[in-house]
DNA sequence: TCTTTATATGCTTTTATAAACATATCGAAT
DNA sequence: ATTCGATATGTTTATAAAAGCATATAAAGA
C-alpha cells in the first residue's frame, strides 16, 4: 500500500466574518492592497484584470459588511476622485494576511507530522 | 475606535489535493461518511438531499483523483448492488477529519490571541 | 428467465454567476 | 461653463453550474 502523505497537498482558504457576513477573503484583500497601492479602485481593478463593475460591487460589499470603515472614497475633483484605504482598513488587511500566514505555517507543520 | 476582534469570526475550508487535483473536501467527506453508514451511494445522496446524479459524479471525481481506491462498487445482485468504503478510504476520511479539527483548534487559539 | 434495486449515464431545462455595454454624476481646475 | 478622470449603477448578454428527467445495465435469487 502506497503512503499517502508523500503525495497529498493541503489547500485552504479562510474568511473574516462580521455579523454572519463574509467581509474579507483572499480576493478582497488583494483588491484592497491594490487600491492602497494605486489610490484608485479603477486602477486596482484593471491591475487584477477584473471589470470595474465587479470590483466596485466587491468593494461595496466590503463596506457594507466590515465592522469598521475600510476605505474612503472621493468623487470628482482634480483627478476625478479616488479611493484610499483607511487606517482601520490597513489594520484589517494586515491582520488578515498575518492570520493567513500563521495558518499556512501551522498546516505545513501538520502535514509533515502526518503518518499513515 | 471599536475593537475588531470581539466581533470577527474566522471561517475556513480545506481540501486535500493529489496531483494538483482536489480530491477531498468537507462535502465529499460527508458523502463518503454517509456511504460508509448506509453501504449505498443512492441512500447517501438521499440522506444529504443531493440528487443521485450529482452524488455519483462527485464520487466519480473522487475515484479518478484519489491516490488510493476509496470505494468499492458492486453492480447488480440481490439488492441491486451497493458501494462500500475501502480500508484506505476510511483512513483518508479520518485523516481529513482529524486534520480539519486540528486546524480549527489552532484557528480558535489564534483568534483569542488577536489584539488590535 | 423474470424481478429487484442500486449503479451508470445521456439529455434537457433551470438557475446562478459573471461579463459586457452604456451612462450618469461628482467637483477641482482651467 | 467646460473638461477630465474616477466613482456609481442600470440593463442586457453570455457562460457556467446545478437540477431534473429518463433510461440502460448489472447480477443474485426466486
Amino acid at each position: 500500500m502506497k503512503k499517502i502523505n508523500k503525495q497529498i497537498e493541503v489547500v485552504f482558504r479562510l474568511w473574516f466574518y462580521s455579523n454572519k457576513d463574509k467581509f474579507l477573503g483572499k480576493g478582497r484583500v488583494e483588491l484592497l492592497q491594490r487600491i492602497d497601492d494605486t489610490g484608485s479602485l479603477a486602477k486596482a481593478a484593471e491591475g487584477m484584470k477584473m471589470s470595474y463593475r465587479q470590483a466596485w460591487q466587491m468593494l461595496k460589499e466590503i463596506n457594507e459588511r466590515a465592522p469598521v470603515p475600510i476605505v474612503e472614497k472621493h468623487l470628482g475633483g482634480k483627478n476625478g476622485g479616488g479611493t484610499i484605504i483607511t487606517k482601520e482598513g490597513k489594520k484589517a488587511i494586515k491582520t488578515f494576511v498575518d492570520f493567513e500566514l500563521k495558518v499556512a505555517e501551522f498546516i505545513k507543520k501538520e502535514i509533515a507530522r502526518l503518518k499513515f
